[in-house]
DNA sequence: TGGATTAGGTCCATTAGATGGACTTTGTTC
DNA sequence: GAACAAAGTCCATCTAATGGACCTAATCCA
């Protein structure tokens, strides 16, 4: 995909049947699964016993179907206990949520999406919803575009072009937006991806000043005037600078 | 390991590579993997670089060693969200929780060990602390043997039989405290697997009657009273009459 | 200082083992 | 009961995974 010197193909391929499964699939046929993955069924039928051999896929015996398995849950509960971003973010998280009231979330970049690993969701009746572990596009919106921002260009680049469909803006528009974000610091956004939705989001940084994670508000438009958002950028800057000092980071320059 | 037709080799050592990381140890050395996979380097080497490309395995920069990848917390959420069980128990053990005051924690099966797939901690300063995603013995303390009695008594034999080592009691009193398990429909344990701690353990079933899972309560021995003991059994049979309902079982013969 | 040790990594000839097209089985639809 | 579709097996072919030998960098220590 990326680098990738000589990897092992078949460890590459069974991985990218895992990958097909997601909140929106998270069950298949195999003919499902043969159609996405675009491998011979002989080939798929193979990996699908490696993996289902070691727990890594179950099958459902009534319908047939397969689903991700008892494995990944397993060591996903074991790569969740090492976020050390998750455990330095909650409390100061707990606090935003309480000032805001809106919903609060962490997200970072895996491999050209973004992915939720936190949130507290606002408690308003008309709120916006986060799901840990989803994956949702860099492209749109303010959680993305801000991570899109503080990425290597290149790559960000080429995640844009790969969408430039989806999009109603052009690559220059979106670059130019891009420094904005770097420029100012922080990134909002009104019902880019969700109609209805506003988001105000800025960077974390580690030790070295890498952006490691995007923390940021969302919720429904109507309340977020241009004074709520004035006071929604200071708050989470406050915040990000916290969480980024917390990781090592000291905010010498830039 | 156990079936497997001819399952796709280098697979099969990919994903064991992820299963050498636990709780106890996240992170490792190349050269630990090595030796606790037990394959050739490069292999490895190869192995390794397949499952990072992917973002199955990451790398601390600093320290160059290797933890579980944010591919695996992603799925384990997706694989998390498909837990039936889990929606299902959560609110009986809420209720157990609050009627017991002690830890109420569910277990399954996987791979010959048992699993927490859910728990509540008890509140008391002296408590018995379970952590989801943790992989246990089976041969040990009534969460586990509860699961052994009920699984295929080949399968438990084989698990007992490998571990006798670790264990201070013989096959043949194993056996009868399986089959008295079964008997009685429940399991209780002081002091078994952790000393000072006491768990009363029950089998959860589907609807075709197969156990697939165990709910336990655990706390401090000095709690366990006979009485409260008793107390303990009859709460937990009910709750877990109440989730085997839920999952379609009629408890109509045995 | 330089020689030993250890950990990470590359190279490449060999052949084991992954591959996928053709075929079989099972179940469902019209 | 013919047609279709999904799941699964078989096996000859040759790709691609393998692992021993070798290389490099860093650390230790005497």
């Amino acid at each position: 995909m990326k680098n990738s010197h000589n990897p092992v193909r078949s460890v590459e391929r069974a991985l990218s049947i895992l990958k097909c499964f997601s909140f929106d699939k998270p069950q298949m046929q195999l003919s499902e699964i043969v159609e996405s993955v675009k491998l011979p069924k002989t080939t798929i039928i193979r990996l699908v016993a490696s993996l289902h051999d070691q727990a890594f896929l179950q099958r459902d015996q009534a319908t047939q179907e397969y689903s991700l398995g008892m494995a990944l849950f397993q060591l996903g509960k074991v790569a969740e206990s090492k976020l050390r971003l998750r455990e330095v973010s909650r409390p100061v998280m707990e606090e935003l949520s309480m000032l805001t009231q809106e919903t609060i979330e962490i997200n970072i970049v895996m491999e050209g999406s973004r992915l939720c690993i936190d949130k507290i969701d606002s408690s308003h009746t008309l709120r916006y919803s986060a799901t840990i572990g989803k994956r949702l596009p860099l492209y749109s919106a303010a959680s993305g575009k801000l991570l899109l921002a503080y990425m290597n260009r290149e790559d960000a680049h080429k995640i844009i072009k790969d969408n430039l469909g989806e999009l109603d803006q052009t690559m220059i528009e979106i670059n130019k937006q891009l420094d904005e974000i770097i420029k100012k610091g922080f990134a909002v956004s009104h019902g880019e991806r969700i109609p209805g939705a506003s988001t105000v989001s800025a960077p974390i940084r580690r030790w070295d000043g890498t952006v490691v994670a995007g923390l940021t508000i969302s919720g429904a438009t109507i309340r977020f005037t241009p004074e709520r958002v004035n006071q929604f950028v200071d708050l989470i800057l406050k915040a990000t600078g916290d969480i980024s000092r917390s990781l090592g980071y000291k905010d010498g320059n830039k």
